[in-house]
Order: C-alpha cells, then sequence, then structure tokens
DNA sequence: CTGAAAGCGCTTACAG
DNA sequence: CTGAAAGCGCTTACAG
C-alpha cells in the first residue's frame, strides 16, 4: 500500500475522508469510518509521517539525547534504558514515540543538538548529562523546543530540570558516617566538567560543615566515573598520608573496582574502610560485603520526565499541572555491610 | 529563520537556486553558493526534513531497534551503545543520521517495527535480539526495506545478517578444556527462544562430539542472560549429582553472579572449578581470579554491520561490495586465571 | 457528512 | 547559471 491516494481510490471516496476517518474525526459517517479502518488494516497503510509532519509542523517525536563517548559505552550501567520504560509509558498515551539520539563521540554534542533541532526531526527534546555552563540551554531556550534536562546546569535562569538528590545523598552519607564514628571521610568525584561532580561535592562540603568537620580537599578524588575510576580512586585513597576510615562514591559502578583494588591491598571494606556507594545497580548487588547505597526507580524518573516534559508543551500542557518548573528526585537508603561498623578511636 | 522561502528572500534570489547551492549541485555560481551559504550559517537556517524527506522519499535516517525490556534494562551491557560509534563512523560519510528506536516492552516487537516501518520514518533498518523465528526478517523484506539483523535466525532464507562466531567460541572453550583434562563440561543457555541459544548449544555439542564426549543435557543450564542468571546457573551446577569440573558461559555479566554463588559455597573459580566466559566485558574484568573469555572489537562490528546495510541500498550500494550476505564475527580468546589448571584424574 | 482544493517545505526536471 | 513550476503525502478550512 502506498498512500493515501491509492487507499482513497480503493475505497471509491476522497483523500480528505479516509483522512478524517484515521485520525478519528468525529465528522465522519461511522459505517463510512468503519469500511476505511477495515481497508487499512487489510492493506497495511499507515500514513507517511512525513507527510504529516509538513502539514502538521510537528512530529508526534520526542527525542532523547545520549552521548556515546568512549567512557560511556564502557560504562554507561543503562541509566537511558531504564528511564526510557517511564518516558515511554507517558508518552505512548499521546501517540508520540521516543527515539534516542545519539551523539557520536566526535561531534560537539551542541552542534550535533543543533543539527538535530534545526532538520525539524523531534518535536521536544530531552537532554542529560549537563555540563556546567551548557550552551545545550540556550539553543533550545532560543529555538523554542520545549525540552527538559535530567540535571542541573549553572546556564541560563530557568529551564526544566528534573535533577537527583545529590545533597541529600550527601547528607545522609555523612551522616551515617560520622554517627558511626568517623571524622576523615573521602568522596569521589568526576573529573570532567559535568555539573553533577560540583553538586555532590559541595553537598558534601556541606554535610561535613553540619557536623564541625574541616573539609580537606585533598579527601576529594578526582577519577573517570568507571569501575576503573573506583580502582584509581582506591589507589589514591591508599596513598594518602593520614588515610580516611571512609569513602562515599559518586558513580554506581565504581565500588566494583574499588572493592578489587581495596582487597588487592588486604583492606577490607565494611572492616578497615566503610563504604557507602551512589546509585544502587544491579552489577553492585553481588559485592561481597554487600554495598550500602542508593536505591531510585528509573522507571518512575521517566514518568516524571515525560509529564514534566509535556506540560511545557502546548499541546499536552493540559493534561498536566505544570508542578513547578523543576525537581529533586530523592534516593533511598539501602544499609548494607560495607558501613556498618563501628569505628574504635584510633 | 523559518524556511528556504525566507533565506531566498533574505538573498533576492530563487529558492530552487538556494536549494541547489545548499545541496553542492555542481550547476551553481560559485559566488551565490558562497553567499547562500554564509547567510545559511548566519541565520542558522537547516533544511527541515519533513520537506525533504517527503521530495526525495527518503529520510536519511537509519534506524537501530532495540528492546528496552525488564531484562535488558537490568543487563543489558550496552552492546549497543558500543555497536553504535561503528555504525556512525560509517553513516556519517553519507550523511545519514543514525537513531535509536526503542521499542516499549509492553509492545510486540513486530508490530512496533511495523509501525515505525509504515510511517516511513527510516530509510532502512537494524534489528538485533532475534529470535529463533523472527517475524520481523518477513515484514521488512516484504516491505522491501533494506535491513540486517544482528544475529541468526530460522525465518527466511537468505537475510543479510552479522551474527557472532558461537561455533568458534564453544570449539575453542571446549577444546582448551579437554586439554585441561575437562570431561564434564557444562553449559549455560538463555531461557527465552532467541535464536544465539540455540546456535550456541548445538555448536557445543558439536564440539564436544569432536573430542568423543557424549552430550548430556542435564549439562545445559538454562537460565536469564544476566548476573542473576549466573548466580542462578552456578546454584544449579552445584546441585548437580555428577558435579562438572567446567563451565562455559553464554553471556558476558553471568560471571560475576557465578563466581559469587560459587564462592559463597567455598568453590574457587579456576581451582575447583574451570570458568569460560563469553564476551570480555569491562565490569567482568574485574574478577579475581581473572576470567578467561573471548574478546571482541563492538566498534568494527559496528562498522561491519554499516557497510553491509549501505551495501544492499541502491543509493550507496556503488561504495560498498556487496560481500556477499552475511558474516561470522570472530571472537578471540583472552586466557586468564579462571581455567588455567590442569584437571588430576579424580 | 463528504469532496475539492490549498498548502506545509522542500527538490528537481524543464526552460531560458 | 537561474527562475518558475510541479509535486512528494498528508491535513484541514471551506463549500455544499
Amino acid at each position: 500500500m502506498k498512500g493515501i491516494r491509492q487507499l482513497a481510490e480503493h475505497l471509491a471516496i476522497s483523500i480528505g475522508t479516509v483522512s478524517r476517518a484515521l485520525n478519528g474525526r468525529p465528522d465522519v459517517n461511522e459505517e463510512t469510518r468503519r469500511r476505511v479502518l477495515a481497508a487499512a488494516e487489510a492493506l497495511g497503510y499507515v500514513a507517511n509521517q512525513s507527510g504529516r509532519s509538513l502539514r502538521q509542523g510537528e512530529t508526534k517525536v520526542i527525542g532523547l539525547m545520549i552521548e556515546s563517548s568512549a567512557e560511556a559505552v564502557e560504562n554507561a550501567d543503562n541509566f537511558f534504558l531504564g528511564v526510557t520504560s517511564g518516558l515511554q509509558h507517558v508518552f505512548t498515551r499521546h501517540k508520540l514515540d521516543l527515539l534516542m539520539l545519539p551523539c557520536p563521540s566526535d561531534e560537539d554534542p551542541c552542534e550535533y543538538l543543533k543539527r538535530m533541532v534545526a532538520r525539524r526531526v523531534v518535536d521536544a527534546m530531552i537532554i542529560s548529562n549537563m555540563q556546567r555552563v551548557d550552551r545545550r540551554v540556550d539553543l533550545l531556550s532560543r529555538a523554542r523546543i520545549p525540552f527538559i534536562a535530567v540535571g542541573r546546569s549553572l546556564s541560563a535562569g530557568n529551564f526544566p530540570w528534573i535533577d537527583l538528590d545529590f545533597e541529600g545523598v550527601a547528607e545522609r552519607a555523612v551522616e551515617r558516617l560520622v554517627a558511626r564514628g568517623h571524622r576523615r571521610i573521602a568522596i569521589t568525584a568526576p573529573s570532567s566538567e559535568v555539573n553533577l561532580g560540583y553538586v555532590f561535592v559541595e553537598s558534601y562540603r556541606r554535610a561535613l560543615e553540619q557536623h564541625g568537620l574541616p573539609f580537606d580537599p585533598s579527601l576529594v578524588i578526582r577519577v573517570k566515573s568507571s569501575e576503573q575510576g573506583g580502582y584509581q580512586a582506591a589507589h589514591e585513597l591508599l596513598l594518602l598520608e593520614d588515610r580516611p576510615t571512609a569513602v562515599i562514591l559518586i558513580y554506581e559502578l565504581m565500588a566494583i573496582g574499588l572493592y578489587r583494588r581495596l582487597m588487592e591491598s588486604g583492606v577490607l571494606p565494611g572492616r578497615d574502610l566503610a563504604v557507602i556507594g551512589f546509585r544502587d545497580a544491579p552489577r553492585a548487588r553481588f559485592l561481597q560485603p554487600s554495598l550500602s547505597c542508593f536505591r531510585m526507580s528509573l522507571y518512575d524518573l521517566g514518568v516524571a520526565l515525560g509529564q514534566m516534559l509535556l506540560a511545557r508543551m502546548p499541546a499536552y500542557r493540559e493534561f498536566y499541572s505544570e508542578a513547578g518548573g523543576n525537581m529533586i528526585w530523592p534516593l533511598e537508603l539501602v544499609a548494607g555491610e560495607s558501613d556498618a561498623f563501628q569505628l574504635t578511636e584510633a
């Protein structure tokens, strides 16, 4: 089946009526609609998206931009696939399709986005991996493309985002460790300019302050957000003169490499060093001793992102309360054995 | 900047000339072309994709279908992000964009694909997660959409695919284990209808045969392709009456769960049980003792997939030799300590 | 309730 | 080398 014209000819009615029937317009005879739908089904007709998009000025596609940098490829823990389900749950109701736009690692993310937006392949965008200063925010704002970001950024005053509750994580982790007698608490931070690193370190600094503990820059260990980074972090940690008694990790998979390096040196997590991980990851669940970490539902985050995005789109606004511009996504502590010991005064 | 019309007005020339200049047609005055390109750049004009697609009958988009089932979300080891880079490397040359089409977990993959194809959002498709009988092959063949599959299937006589060398993996794994004195060699297989499970088990059966070993169905342990599956596999393996002395794993991350369960029972991989993993995964590199497994380049696989796909597309055929319909992708053995011991006669 | 027609933004024969 | 015009497949006021 080629186009609507062929379908109309086959039914011996006009293309206008076919279109109206297919699109559920009320002003169509029910018998006619039935015939049209049956014929479309039988002949496998589905409207050409380019034709629709061109006419309607919208594509019915939402884009999720992801970056396939070498680091991401090696280490991403399928954060996005998880979020995707939740997003689709929301979008499906409105017959919107979600497409993932992978930015090639050798292309500037902002240029890539500009190209995709200008070509009008999507009606709205979800961006993530927010940088401290992120030109994409400006780009999308100026182009008036509805968008939502997974993560805060210093860029622009006011744009919609949902970010993980790094403050809460840092606060509860520090509190928990302090309660167990720790005074020298290290933290890992990403070596890149991704904004969450800054947010996390700052939250940690404030949490220490609340407990009257000094902030020691040498305890902020900057490494790649990967298992290798975790290994490296443990390595650096072991070399510190006045070795910390606890460490808080920023990235879910770091724990695996960290454990490995610690054990090579006979340092046992949960006995010689308290470890608190970040997001609960399936891969990390098998760690021994079990890792204290924070849990969240990627699916629910996806749903929230989807709803907040649609609330910004004129065509769907009515279905969703604006619900403010942005949101801090809570994480729940999952207590493990990796920080269960009480530190005895050395 | 809205459309080509505005750009043409601004330059006081016709839209035809603007289009030709932008598309690099030779029949344009160089001075004119320069002006057009400069204005487009300055005003941020990029051709609306719907307009182009409609006129040209092609979208310049290649789709990569991925399935975001719960299992995939939990466990996929970013196979696709890795392949993506290689694909883009090939597509970029032809100004083709790669989009990932995530099939919602509650939608039938074949229906989803049908919808995407009928809407004409892509010019060609890459499909994967091939089922034993996969209706998508038929669908795409009949719709005459160029496509390539990552994986074989029993469906249809002749369609283009690249699959991993399960035969070679099974052969070399068995050979290696036999050389170390093993006679009872277990294997894990996926519990689903995914075709690679069948291929792998059959290859294993043949490899045993070559060494005069009997095929014992109880040594084929069917579990989910995940870490949890690996844990489960170890559990079942330990319960076997005549316990095997070696096991070959089908999925990269299984090793993590398997190690965990073995160690809980005081069974040490590489001493009490020989283990050979499948694809080398970053996460598995930290296993202790180090895992013998097979390595491949996802990037190179992506390049090969991209080239083979373009060879099937009339518009790009000339740049690529057809190079046969399909291909077995080799994997290289990475020897570790998990199977390094010689089995002494019990 | 239905049909005829316009037009979304582009590219491309066709004239000149 | 450039312009005017047709037409890709749709949807949607507008008549009737």
